[in-house]
DNA sequence: ACTAAATATTAGTAAACGCTAATATATGGC
DNA sequence: GCCATATATTAGCGTTTACTAATATTTAGT
């Protein structure tokens, strides 16, 4: 098959290869996504996704257990998908960014129509 | 700590766990983000946002193997985020489904704003 | 200060995943 | 029919990942 140096391909290739930029957004994006690929941790969103809870609630709504819970909130935080603040003796989670709504919602969305 | 039995948080609860439904929701929904959370499958979404290609210049795009790209297209095909076609002797490949385009927008612009 | 409750961390283990290399299955041209 | 090209599949392997159980840390109440 003839090699892809269309003008076209070459576009894509382009964007795909050559910006430093890009690729990280790529491995930011793919992160992201891999957070989100794991159905407790999607749960935890779920729930997140109606309000501000604390840990031990979350376990009780998700039925996860404390100690997994906690370290998929430590990778949710770390990649600034939740964000935390301290309430007493509690910790209280909530989702960080207005796009992890949308991109929930869209994919739920496209699992319903198949 | 109390348990979680108020009308707020019985709501969610309820969400996540009575409704088979919603449940599988959950499970398809966090199936495509497992799949789009891969670097060199998002790749190929990527390249494929901007039009068909097929297995050849995929690979040649991504720079992927073309055994692991066959496996990577098999497994969004399967889970209906690409759809393929027979052209002579070539498969060419497209995106599926709308919701894919704004999801994977919205996660670049997500890993922007960090 | 001591105790109990809430959350975080760590180490170990089992399962899932993606890659490579080799092989199989078309399909088109001669 | 035969060969070359395009794609798919399979098996084996190493890595990653999520879980459990145990332990550590933090904070509130007394």
């Amino acid at each position: 098959m003839e090699n892809c140096y269309s003008e076209k391909h070459n576009k894509i290739r382009q964007k795909l290869a050559d910006s430093e930029k890009f690729l990280s957004g790529v491995e930011n994006a793919s992160k992201i996504f891999a957070l989100l690929g794991e159905p407790n941790r999607m749960k935890i969103i779920l729930a997140l996704m109606e309000g501000e809870l604390c840990v031990y609630h979350i376990c009780e709504i998700t039925g996860g257990k404390q100690s997994a819970t906690s370290q998929h909130l430590r990778k949710l935080k770390d990649n600034h998908i939740v964000k935390s603040r301290k309430d007493a003796n509690q910790v209280l989670y909530s989702i960080c960014d207005e796009h992890i709504y949308t991109i929930v919602k869209m994919a739920l969305e496209h699992s319903k129509c198949l």
